[in-house]
DNA sequence: GCCTCTGGATTTTTT
DNA sequence: ATCCAGAGGC
């Protein structure tokens, strides 16, 4: 049988039995994702398991889209009706098929962080609480905590205690009911809803549990209390559930994530097989038992023993930079010699960090000398106005009770109404218990009977005149034609052009209704819905394309799950990492520790630990201390290379005193005490060529626009902007982040 | 009602 | 260092 033919006995052990409960410990580098995709296959091959009656849970949509991808190559055929993708996005369709029964309307929005942020901020106004004393965002995480373990605002007065506690409630308890007057629903309600849907109705629960006779989890460790129960539930009935995950790879706590879901699922499932992969294929046995050795200082933990067939390899390198400016300037020097070597390519290597904030200086540097790179998340292009603006819009076409949306979209562009009629508007509303966008319509049926000036009543109905007008176009026309059509209707592009760098972020609506593009060929309500939710559940991830030839610049969170021939770590180093967050709590540097063992196990060949002597963060140059983690990477299998400041400056240790005693800038104390910049800032950006590999002159090619030629390249602060000349549309600009340009030869 | 300026806060990780 | 919110001027 060629679905198990080249796997080794624990992984057939794990594809083959797909009766009862399976709990796979899974190491690094094991062939986990192949088990997963090898099993489905089995499933659907063998088994003769139809593809509508398996769910497989993924921890982001790309690994939804890998796996899918996989199987398809490996059955030969397209999958279709398999249930596939995150927690979420699973979660979401489920409330829009059978939410309304405890009253979510299949319409509802998805509230992202942001529109979570603009509700609370209201919450507290309505609530007469100061923004200030009460920060929304620790309310958000306290909410966020609460949903996360399945407390509801009424569990959560009785739990209070402290008087944060009690206002907590409170705010929760409105916040609950905003969201439900907007038909509105924030990423925790997502899973906690559908938890309680089940709870409620058990024949909805009962429809969905006969339907899924097999169900497969992967990244268990990093499930958290809801996802658990959802897994109970939905696997309650067939019990033929597979949960992979790895207890030293659970970097998730923050977001409430719990280890102990492993330990639950043994006993909650009493008969199940566990199934351990421990042989590696994907690192040198140096990375291998250097990780190792990492992990195995963590307390609290189960030993396990890890084990591969690969050659020793490379030593890891451990590297002291003088400052971060350095640490960025050693990566580069390194991986150009690699490459100049022919043994590696731009794409081979990945550049990862504690801290987002760290990339900055990595991109400046690479920008300077010209290095291709790609940034994982930085610029997250849905998160930037004009985006959200059009995305609002949208919104509420769909949902006429999106209250946060319609707060952004009322006064953009600016038509007169200002925060005075806003807030009137929503008092009025409230007066007469009606939602905001009924009492518009109210208002253009003409009332006599609102709080508005004849001026003010006039902007406020012509407002809802468009948004009806868009309504009506919703139901008639695809997506982009409705697309287009709000755009121009608003005169959007004026609007757009008149800002700041507007042609950059008209190009970015032109992106934008790229994306639209792709739900066309669904009816008019079911693209626009289909739409919504792809762009509020995409992570940054998602966008990530292996391979090319660019450097890749990722958080380590983010690095979970993929792998690269040459890692770089940065910023080992205490109060990186471990963050200084952490540093009180044994428990929090545990998961730091797994953290960093997670960022050297994403290493095929080889590891370089990089820490700088001196960092500024937040504005503040300060010495370091060496991070503890260190300490736990056995010295024989490393190798310490220096970028020569050391040497270079002769009084090194009097340099040391000095940088501790006076308040010089670094630019004093380096001056001719190290080696001078490689190029002189005043050469940067250099516009012959940039970091994805581009240069003037490249033929690209762009899914919407076709062929053309690139006739320029600017670095802005977070992206590379490269102007492209189409043969059919004429000059465009395109931000490389987002623009899925492609070399053509 | 809209725009500009300034002081204050802010940075851990993200579906 | 950078971003945001609130205050004050037009």
């Amino acid at each position: 049988m060629d679905i198990l033919s080249g796997l080794n006995p624990p992984q057939k052990d794990a594809v083959e039995t797909i009766s009862g409960p399976v709990l796979i410990l899974a190491g690094p580098g094991s062939g986990k994702t192949r088990v997963i995709t090898h099993r489905i296959a089995y499933l659907l091959r063998v088994c003769g398991v139809k593809p509508s009656h398996i769910m497989a849970v993924t921890f982001t949509n790309k690994a939804a889209r890998e796996m899918k991808e996989r199987l398809e190559g490996l059955v030969s055929f397209a999958v279709k009706g398999l249930t596939l993708g995150t927690f979420h996005s699973i979660c979401a369709r489920i409330l829009r098929r059978d939410g309304k029964i405890i009253g979510i309307e299949s319409g509802f929005v998805i509230y992202d962080d942001d529109d979570q942020k603009s509700l609370l901020k209201r919450t507290l106004h309505d609530l007469n609480l100061d923004p200030k004393q009460y920060a929304p965002s620790a309310l958000a995480a306290a909410i966020s905590a609460a949903k996360s373990q399945l407390l509801t605002p009424n569990d959560y007065y009785q739990r209070g205690r402290s008087y944060f506690d009690e206002i907590t409630a409170r705010v929760y308890e409105h916040y609950q009911k905003r969201l439900q007057e907007s038909n509105a629903l924030d990423f925790d309600d997502l899973l906690m809803k559908t938890v309680l849907l089940f709870r409620q109705h058990p024949e909805v629960l009962e429809k969905y549990q006969s339907r899924y006779t097999h169900l497969l989890v992967d990244e268990f460790q990093d499930t958290n209390l809801v996802q658990y129960e959802l897994i109970k539930q939905l696997g309650g009935k067939h019990r033929n559930v597979c949960v992979v995950g790895d207890p030293d790879q659970s970097i998730y706590s923050w977001r409430y994530a719990d280890i102990r879901n492993i330990l639950s699922f043994e006993k909650d499932f009493p008969d199940t097989k566990v199934i351990l992969l421990e042989q590696n294929y994907r690192s040198t046995k140096t990375i291998l038992e250097t990780a190792s050795k990492i992990i195995s200082a963590n307390q609290q933990r189960k030993p396990k023993k890890l084990w591969t067939d690969n050659a020793p390899g490379e030593p890891v390198t451990i590297v002291e930079a003088y400052n971060e400016q350095e640490e960025a300037q050693y990566v580069i020097t390194e991986i150009e010699k690699l490459v100049g070597r022919g043994e590696y390519s731009l794409g081979d290597f990945a550049v990862m960090y504690r801290t987002n904030a760290q990339s900055r200086v990595l991109e400046e540097t690479f920008i300077r000398y010209g290095t291709a790179y790609r940034l994982v998340a930085g610029t997250r292009f849905y998160e930037r106005k004009e985006i959200k603006d059009i995305v609002a819009y949208l919104r509420l076409i769909q949902n006429h009770s999106d209250s946060v949306s319609l707060a952004r979209v009322i006064n953009v562009p600016t038509r007169g109404i200002g925060e005075q009629t806003q807030a009137r508007l929503l008092n009025w509303a409230k007066s007469m218990n009606v939602s905001t966008y009924e009492a518009l319509r109210t208002l253009a049926q003409g009332t006599n009977d609102s709080p508005f000036t004849p001026g003010t009543a006039k902007q406020l109905t012509a407002f809802f005149n468009v948004m009806e007008n868009f309504t009506a176009k919703s139901r008639e026309v695809n997506l982009t034609d409705l697309f287009d059509f709000v755009v121009e209707s608003l005169g959007f592009k004026g609007y757009v052009f008149d800002q700041p760098e507007g042609e950059e972020r008209w190009d970015n609506v032109m992106e934008l209704r790229g994306v639209a593009q792709e739900h066309n060929d669904l009816p008019p309500p079911d693209g626009l819905a289909s739409f919504l939710e792809g762009v509020t559940l995409v992570s940054d991830v998602d966008s990530l394309q292996e391979g090319g030839s660019a450097v890749t610049f990722i958080t380590l969170h983010q690095a979970k799950g993929l792998e690269f021939p040459i890692v770089f770590i940065l910023g080992m180093e205490d109060g990186l990492l471990p963050h200084f967050r952490t540093i009180d709590d044994p428990a929090q540097i545990e998961e730091e520790r797994r953290l960093f063992y997670v960022g050297v196990t994403r290493a095929k060949k080889k590891v370089y630990l990089l820490r700088a002597f001196r960092r500024t963060l937040m504005g503040r140059s300060s010495i370091t201390t060496v991070s503890r983690f260190l300490a736990d990477v056995p010295g024989d299998k490393t190798s310490s290379a220096s970028t020569g400041w050391h040497e270079k400056a002769d009084f090194s240790s009097a340099l040391y005193a000095w940088n501790r005693l006076s308040p010089l800038s670094d630019a004093d104390l380096m001056s001719g005490q190290k080696a001078a910049p490689p190029l002189p800032s005043t050469a940067l950006p250099d516009p012959s060529t940039s970091r994805t590999g581009l240069k003037a002159g490249d033929r690209v090619r762009h899914s919407q626009f076709g062929e053309g030629t690139v006739i320029g390249l600017k670095t802005t602060r977070d992206d590379t902007e490269a102007t492209v000349a189409f043969a059919d549309i004429g000059v465009k600009k395109l931000l490389l982040s987002f623009a899925r340009l492609t070399k053509v030869a």
